[in-house]
DNA sequence: AAGTTTATTGACTCGTCAATCAACAAAAAC
DNA sequence: GTTTTTGTTGATTGACGAGTCAATAAACTT
């Protein structure tokens, strides 16, 4: 009985199954077949929306940077001032979803898919020139001409607190990194008011 | 004609033939006959040295791990002065032989395969354990108490800057990196000071 | 010299998996 | 009401790959 207007449904179906997967298995070592039972379907189906496995990989990347950003325009969105909006990134960048296993399993995982599938370091490139241009917007007022240099550098140390919490042992503790990412924030800011007065 | 005692031989040639392979197709999607080939030998001996593909893996794993450690020990050896022992594990961090395809690749595909493999994730450990502490010792005298705080939020530093420089387009600038972790790091030990004074 | 250990590989097994295809069903268009 | 479009799957193909094994050969042991 196939109703009409399946297509949106079906592959946000497989998207959705597609980190699920990825997460449970902790790499992109899922088969078709898996995606598509947990999506309720068979594998010929998924073949037919998307082309191919790797297109249901892209397009989960997608998703996933999609989420990413919705989190961080909603947290943006109440914040209030430019130390609010730094706060506001840091607690989306840091937000217990993006420490989930399938999120986790999907950031690394995309880290590795960028190294040999250019439309998946061309998405990543997007996702890392959002959030340097917001970090860069909210440290405007706080940073002056410096604002650019400081975001490149906290964007870095965002990435760099994720893999540790990540990749340490026992439950990730996203505020504790939020934390050091301001502290190291303040740290900078305060050479500012040094070498300006 | 089996000349005697090749068993280190040929596992340092799979070792090495592993991490080129990995580095060439930047995952870990190598098949056994393709890293034995490039080892010279059938991949029946690569099974008969190692156990299983993993084994293998795990033990490129360590090669890795041992390069990256025998570098700092190296810079170390060299350094004079704590601040001069920081500058060499940041040196020997963002030295060019970490930006190489092949390490980059071994790198990242580490941090996935620690995901599911437990050997994969306590090796991990185990060199984030050593940083930490060599970040420390280095750092003791500069901060005192606070180098403990300080080489946390340094390592992650360090991390962070390593992704970046290996996700952006074009050439990665290890100096680069190493000099905005130099900067981190002065302004960390720029508010001790004026927390002190 | 007979037996054991080490080195080595070609051939094989057994499984898996991405992708295709033929076929069927229902809705829509004409 | 027939044709076309959309949805759907079971079955199949074709390829590949991890791991095993029997067989061969050279060294070392006794």
């Amino acid at each position: 009985m196939p109703k009409l207007g399946m297509e949106p449904i079906r592959k946000e179906a497989l998207v959705k199954a597609t980190i699920v997967e990825i997460g449970r298995v902790g790499s992109l070592d899922v088969t078709v077949s898996q995606i598509a039972k947990r999506a309720g379907m068979s594998s010929a189906l998924a073949h037919h929306y998307f082309g191919s496995k790797e297109d249901i990989f892209l397009a989960a990347m997608r998703h996933i940077l999609t989420l990413y950003g919705a989190e961080v325009r909603g947290a943006l969105s109440v914040a209030e001032g430019p130390e609010g909006r730094i706060r506001a990134i840091l607690r989306a960048s840091f937000s217990p979803g993006n420490f989930r296993r399938e999120a986790v399993s999907a950031w690394l995982n995309f880290w590795v898919l960028a190294q040999s599938v250019p439309e998946a370091k061309r998405l990543l490139a997007v996702y890392q020139g959002r959030l340097r241009s917001n970090l860069t917007a909210g440290l405007r007022p706080l940073a002056g001409v410096r604002a650019p240099a400081i975001a490149a550098s906290l964007g870095a140390m965002i990435d760099g607190l994720y893999l540790r919490e990540v990749l340490k042992s026992g439950p990730p503790d996203g505020a504790a990194a939020a934390e050091l990412a301001l502290r190291h924030l303040e740290a900078e800011l305060l050479r500012g008011t040094e070498n300006a007065g």
